[in-house]
DNA sequence: TATATATATTTTATAAATGTATTATCTGAA
DNA sequence: TTCAGATAATACATTTATAAAATATATATA
């Protein structure tokens, strides 16, 4: 999916054929589609070097970026919007890895709580600068009131979702 | 990953922890994401009483929007952003529930080509006014100017990408 | 308190996707 | 023409993801 001229050639003919289709939403669609894919094979190029996939990668930085500093499975899966058996398949995985640490949770004895190990925070840190480099270099096409308005352009769009 | 405020907060976290992280792109990238997500679980929603899950109405939407008609398993794959040997798979199953026909092409041997049957297209025309209805129900929170904007945008975000 | 129901996590079985190797065909340069 | 790549599609093995069931704990209510 290199390009996205035939992606819109491919969406003229289908509105030919048939006319009530909705081209700028379907557009839309698309297009999310297609950023989405390059997003996530930019990120797993940038990660290899570092040992860890994107699934991993995400998993790591919900656990960098919460204020507690341990979340439960459950929470993961919600945050990562993984199913939560493969979270923990992700988590045996970054567990046997030494990155993150399990321990029960005290007042709810079905929960489980993740949190950072040192290693893990050194190894986020560590890619944290590419991770950064690789963010602003796929922005850059936008000035930032683009990026604003963008922002808020997605966030209605995603407010006509799943309600 | 039911709101994107939580999201929000995480990222605070993060630049909070990691002043560098840009934390604009990295929303931008989150809400691509999310929304992604949102989108993929609808229309395979819709489509179960259909028989097909996402992949598979892709692959069938590639065909019905083709000029020609016929597209080749690696024009496919191009279009839809599937590896070869999964749209292998994915043709199978479609070629098994005769929704769509394999040719020998004349000119290139090496070649395949794939088209819709009768049966196929009565499928595409069976989910298409449901299909219509899902995209402009996903739209509708967007005025059309806001709709033709954020196309604009989304273009010019992703020709920052891949290249 | 006892029992039903709900929640959190993991296990197991299955399905889907990917990477790599293989076969067949084509293309271009020696 | 022939031979060395290049390209197209598929097969096979492996990895990754999902669904369904199992297990353990918590909560509500009768």
């Amino acid at each position: 999916m290199s390009d996205f001229a035939s992606t819109e050639q491919r969406l003229a003919v289908t509105c030919r054929r048939y006319p009530d289709f909705p081209r700028r939403p379907g557009v839309l669609v698309r297009l999310i589609k297609h950023i989405h894919m390059l997003l996530n094979d930019e990120a797993n190029a940038l990660l290899k070097p570092y040992g860890v996939n994107h699934p991993e990668y995400n998993l790591l930085m919900m656990l960098y970026g919460s204020a507690s500093g341990t979340m439960s499975p459950s929470e993961l899966a919600d945050a990562t919007g993984e199913k939560s058996a493969n979270i923990t398949r992700l988590t045996n995985e970054l567990t046997d890895q030494g990155l993150i640490s399990r321990n029960a949770s005290a007042d709810d004895r079905r929960k489980v709580e993740l949190s950072l190990t040192p290693k893990g925070l050194a190894l986020i840190e560590s890619f944290l600068p590419d991770i950064c480099g690789l963010l602003v270099r796929q922005g850059r096409h936008l000035a930032v009131a683009e990026q604003v308005q963008l922002e808020k352009l997605l966030k209605k769009f995603l407010s006509g979702l799943a309600d």
